[in-house]
DNA sequence: TAACATAGAATGAGCGTTCAATCTAGAATA
DNA sequence: TATTCTAGATTGAACGCTCATTCTATGTTA
């Protein structure tokens, strides 16, 4: 079919068959959960014999964590591009209808979901969300960093880690609402999003944490 | 081991067995989700044989929906304290520092994050799971409700449905949050909330909803 | 005795994984 | 060009095991 003079790079062929391998199985387990899913499902659905699967994956654990690290990179080039347009806070708030229509998405989420409570009790599982987590964090806090120096707000460390937890807490938290709640109006979330984030992005820090 | 004069109802020793069940279900099911943990786990675990279980359960299905409505129904008391309360806003914010603590709880957090990943593949426990949260907004959206007309604010549907999403997917975001960075200072996140929520609470409402 | 509680073996299906056997297509040789 | 060689791609059966569930037999109690 492809008439390639070289036969191109060793993995050329094998890399497409690996990524066949991992479509197939990112479909099964948003359909059936990590434990669900079977070996079989996902071979019939790769279009592959059951033992096959076996020359690219050393086991159905390899599997699982090559799914849970390509599905949280996507994260780490979000904030990357805020943090590149003229004014950062306009980016961010025009990047909300964005983020928001994708954690409510369906099937973003349900696989979302069972990676988050897969971390809960799998400790490899755990180790890959938390290292792409902070790479996440850190990028994000360079960003707000940034926005909040441009309008001579504090910027020390207790302040905007605060801000970026309750931030992510948000956007994670429609993970749960698109399960609860399918139906509400993406756009008045999005609206409601879009007035907390600017309060917490140009509002005063949180230096001195006190008991009320 | 019990020497009760009457053996009172039927359920009496029946009804301690169930919870005996759900109690060790509740515990593998933490440790190795609703596909990962086996009958046989919990049977071992009630300290009975797993046949018995099926007497008191059809089947492992049943006993995941017992688990998910129990945890869920324990949301409802919260909302109807607070109403209860002399100033709503006061008790909604000293209730922040406990819900948030509750939903960092790594324990507490992996059996819920399991029961959202499998409602959203699983119609049975979605069902249940909605109608649970569709009971428990209408008791915040009452308690806001209150809290906003006692401040002469706006208290239409739009504006009370959009602050009471907001506010769930915070304390939501919360279970993703304890497996991403389960490190983080929970008063520090208390504090951003208290903050969020009060501005929440008593800033404009949000019935013209427009793109900026 | 009658009714329920309980254990434990039995069942058949499905699991993840392994492996020997085949197929395929290009390189090497003649 | 025709033939052989070879190494990777691929299959499908088989393995040992565990699963959820059912069945039968025995205790226990009232």
């Amino acid at each position: 079919m492809n008439a390639d003079a070289q036969p191109s790079t060793d993995s050329s062929r094998a890399e497409a068959r690996r990524s066949q391998i991992l479509a197939a199985a990112s479909d099964c387990f948003r359909a059936h959960g990590f434990h669900g899913a079977s070996i079989s499902q996902i071979s019939k659905s790769a279009g592959m014999s059951a033992g096959h699967i076996y020359h690219y994956f050393e086991n159905k654990e390899a599997i699982i964590a090559a799914i849970v690290g390509d599905d949280l990179d996507q994260l780490l080039t979000l904030s990357a591009s805020w943090r590149a347009a003229a004014d950062v806070l306009d980016a961010m708030l025009e990047g909300i209808e964005e983020g928001v229509g994708k954690k409510l998405d369906r099937n973003v989420a349900s696989l979302k979901l069972e990676i988050l409570a897969e971390a809960s009790r799998n400790p490899e599982v755990a180790k890959i969300v938390r290292s792409v987590n902070q790479r996440c964090n850190s990028s994000i806090s360079e960003t707000l960093r940034l926005a909040r120096a441009a309008r001579g707000l504090s910027t020390d460390d207790t302040t905007i880690a605060s801000i970026v937890e309750v931030m992510t807490a948000m956007f994670e938290g429609l993970l749960a609402r698109s399960v609860r709640n399918p139906d509400f109006d993406a756009a008045l979330i999005a609206a409601a999003f879009r007035r907390v984030v600017r309060d917490l992005v140009t509002g005063p820090g949180f230096e001195h944490v006190s008991r009320p």
